[in-house]
DNA sequence: ATGTCCGGGCCTCCCGGA
C-alpha cells in the first residue's frame, strides 16, 4: 500500500514462458506488467491462468511474432488505445495503452531494426519518430505516463558490458540513440538510470556465448516517466533472477515504484461506494 | 563468423526473427 510497482518484462514467448511468468508475478507482485514478445495470438492469450494468478489484462497479440500486454493486479486495464497512430498500414502487434491506478500506461515493444542498415532498420527509425510524436502529446498532457517496454536501444556505451562487438547492431546505432536522446529531451526520466546513475545495470542478456554466465548485458528496457511520476519515483531495478531460472526469457523485468500521494491514492484506490460515502459526509 | 531459443509449417527437421 501507499506505493505502485510497475514493471516491464520482455517474456519471449507468453507460453514456453507462462510457468515462468506466473512465478515472478507470485513472487514480485507488480501491480502492473507490461509483457512484449507474447509471440501468440489474441485467442490463445492466458486470461483465465492470469485471471486466477489475481491480475485483469489487456493485449494485442499476433501470429509467431510481437505482441504486447498490459496486466494489472485486482482489476482491469482500460484500455485507451491499440498500435502507434502514424501509419494505418503498419499491422505489427507493438503498442497498446491503458490506464491503470490512475496512471497511463504505454506499452511498447520497439522493432528490432536488425539487419543494418536495410528496409528493417528503416522500419524502426520510423516507428521511432511516430513513438517520438505520440510521446510528446503524452508528455503535454500533464497526466501520469510511463512509457514502458523493450525499446531495442542500447542508449549509451555505459549501457554494455562491450560495445566492440555489436559496432555494427542496430541496437547501437548513432540514428537509434539520437531518437532515444530526442524522447528523453521531452521530459521523460528514465527510471533506471536516474536510480542508478554510476552503476551498470542490464535487463537483456541474450543465449548466445554464455553471456548470461558471465554477465554480459545490455540495457534495452525501460520505464520513462512523465514529470509528476518521476517526482514520486522512490526506487527502480532489475529482477535479475528471473534470467536466471531454468527456460528464462532472454530478458528480466525492469520495475519502478511510484510513492502515491494522499491525493493519488484517494482517486485511483476508492471504490464507487467509498465516493458516495464521501461525498454524503461533505468531504 | 559465431552462438541459442521460440513459433510455425508440416511433419521430428528447417526456417525466419531476434
Amino acid at each position: 500500500m501507499g506505493h505502485l510497482k510497475i514493471a516491464t518484462f520482455n517474456i519471449n514467448g507468453i507460453h514456453a514462458r507462462l510457468p515462468s511468468l506466473l512465478a515472478w508475478l507470485e513472487r514480485e507482485q507488480p501491480d502492473v506488467a507490461c509483457l512484449q514478445e507474447l509471440k501468440a495470438v489474441d485467442e490463445s492469450f492466458p486470461v483465465a491462468e492470469l485471471h486466477a494468478a489475481g491480475y485483469g489484462a489487456v493485449w494485442q497479440g499476433q501470429k509467431s511474432w510481437n505482441g504486447v500486454a498490459i496486466l494489472a493486479k485486482g482489476s482491469d486495464p482500460v484500455e485507451v488505445r491499440r498500435g502507434l497512430p502514424g501509419d494505418a498500414a503498419d499491422t505489427q502487434s507493438r503498442y497498446i495503452e491503458a490506464a491503470v491506478a490512475g496512471v497511463l500506461v504505454a506499452c511498447l515493444y520497439l522493432p528490432n531494426g536488425n539487419p543494418q542498415p536495410g528496409p528493417k532498420f528503416e522500419y524502426k527509425l520510423a516507428w521511432f519518430e511516430r513513438l517520438i510524436r505520440h510521446a510528446s502529446t503524452l508528455y503535454a498532457s500533464g497526466h501520469p505516463v510511463v512509457l514502458a517496454g523493450d525499446f531495442n536501444v542500447v542508449p549509451t556505451d555505459d549501457d554494455i558490458y562491450n560495445p566492440r562487438s555489436w559496432l555494427k547492431d542496430a541496437l547501437l546505432q548513432p540514428a537509434s540513440r539520437e531518437c532515444y536522446r530526442q524522447l528523453l529531451e521531452q521530459g521523460w526520466t528514465d527510471a533506471l538510470r536516474t536510480r542508478y546513475p554510476d552503476t551498470r545495470i542490464y535487463t537483456f542478456w541474450d543465449y548466445f556465448r554464455q553471456h548470461w554466465q558471465k554477465d554480459s548485458g545490455l540495457r534495452i528496457d525501460h520505464l520513462l516517466l512523465s514529470r509528476s511520476l518521476a517526482q514520486h519515483m522512490r526506487d527502480a531495478g532489475v529482477d535479475k533472477w528471473v534470467r536466471g531460472e531454468p527456460h528464462a526469457s532472454d530478458h528480466a523485468p525492469a520495475w519502478v515504484e511510484i510513492e502515491m500521494g494522499a491525493e493519488a491514492e484517494a482517486r485511483t484506490k476508492t471504490t464507487p461506494a467509498a465516493r458516495a460515502r464521501r461525498r454524503a459526509s461533505g468531504a
